[in-house]
DNA sequence: GTTCATATTTGTCAAAACGCAAATTCGAAA
DNA sequence: TTTCGAATTTGCGTTTTGACAAATATGAAC
């Protein structure tokens, strides 16, 4: 186990407004590791036996149906909780978390939720905020698929990983971390072969660059007409 | 406010395992109230004034998008909690809640969520149970929309509505409130159009009856097939 | 530099599902 | 009973999107 500052957490959004002796003390039983583009964090299914803070990298999260196919729940970002099941109450994880690129994760064993919870009720109450942010954000990609064109939804899906994760290069907003043309048609419930259509008529009409693994956002606001639904510009 | 006793809600999941001397107290400060069929209960963006436990009926949970389509997101049942946008730290419901039937529902302040969760850690550890529950549940729909064809989709919509609200007749298992095909289009991401040609079709093919705002299963296991995406039987 | 698996592009065709329109049925209210 | 709005059914043409197939490009590993 490696040294854990305080400093290291004081900032991120979950532990905001927490005395700092009691950030030393949650430190004190988290774990840290590096986990290679690729690794398995957890997976679906498999008991629940921690919770996560990823404090550098992008985690992503996977759902796999019975039939194989896979869906991409979201993406995790650096400062965020993840594989919180035991504040649900749930005793598996219900996808699988995969690093999507070199990452930094810290952990505390499962069994110390309650206690965690008891003890650092300002920590509990932001963790269910979270919770609440993220169901409705499922709610949102809900509505989103039950209203709007593959298009659209494409489009909000680059966007919407441009604005999270972005790193502003001469070109325009790089998505910082390596992602397919699967990997999209997996957050959008579409093919890749679609989404390789419309990354090309986008390239085309100069809203976006992309190059194996890579999509920088060149023309955001286009980009956001076409999600708006609006068929031209 | 009518007398409550705490035979009315101990029987209930939210309430499990929770003293007699808990309920009765809680009830003490929960207001009790009738809704007619179609009466909302809150409103979308409307500010979080109040949770909420349906004691009979059912509510349908809708939201709607900004160009006017609306999604169904869920049905709540009698014994289920709703609206519990405190305990997950939003201002604002994200949904509209309405009355699909003559409903009974049982009501707390919103700020008193706070004191009811820290008083009561039992009926905490319950709702927030029943979240995970709900995110599963919403993350389960995603897959769905992104994976499964209308077919299926409308095929398991209607399965789980006959497992979840269904009252059992000579013809089978019957959906206990009034449902449109349009509802059903909410729900699956689909038009009425084709829900009501699904119908058609599985009517003529004996799997359901159905009359206007009513659908009767009566070969559950071969809209099983067809959720599960075969074909033909 | 060569090799090779992986990612991407593109073409063609077919199926799924929608949009529009119109007819019809039903049931609640007058 | 009559009326009328709401719900439902159905036909038809069109659009969207997926499926299949094949060619091509790329970059990492050797």
């Amino acid at each position: 186990m490696s040294l854990l500052d305080a400093s290291l957490i004081a900032d991120i959004p979950p532990f905001q407004g927490m005395k700092r002796e009691y950030l030393v003390e949650l430190l004190s039983k988290a774990k840290s590791e590096r986990y290679e583009n690729g690794r398995t964090v957890f997976t679906q299914d498999e008991e629940a036996h921690s919770f996560f803070i990823l404090l550098d990298g992008h985690i992503r999260v996977v759902r796999i149906t019975p039939d194989g196919d896979q869906v991409i729940a979201r993406y995790i970002s650096s400062g965020e909780l993840f594989g919180i099941a035991q504040a649900l109450g749930l005793e598996r994880y219900p996808a699988n978390a995969v690093a999507a690129v070199e990452c930094v994760v810290l952990s505390w064993p499962g069994t110390l939720w309650n206690m965690v919870a008891e003890k650092y009720p300002t920590f509990a109450t932001n963790t269910y905020r979270t919770v609440g942010i993220r169901l409705q954000e499922t709610q949102d990609k809900v509505v989103e698929l039950a209203t709007e064109r593959v298009e659209q939804r494409v489009a909000n899906a680059i966007l919407k990983l441009a604005n999270q994760t972005g790193r502003k290069t001469e070109d325009g907003i790089l998505i910082d971390f390596p992602i397919t043309r699967q990997d999209i048609s997996e957050m959008t419930g579409t093919t890749l072969h679609t989404v390789s259509r419309l990354l090309s008529a986008w390239e085309t009409a100069g809203l976006v660059k992309s190059e194996r693994k890579k999509i920088t956002v060149t023309e955001g606001h286009k980009l956001a007409v076409i999600a708006e639904g609006k068929r031209e510009l």
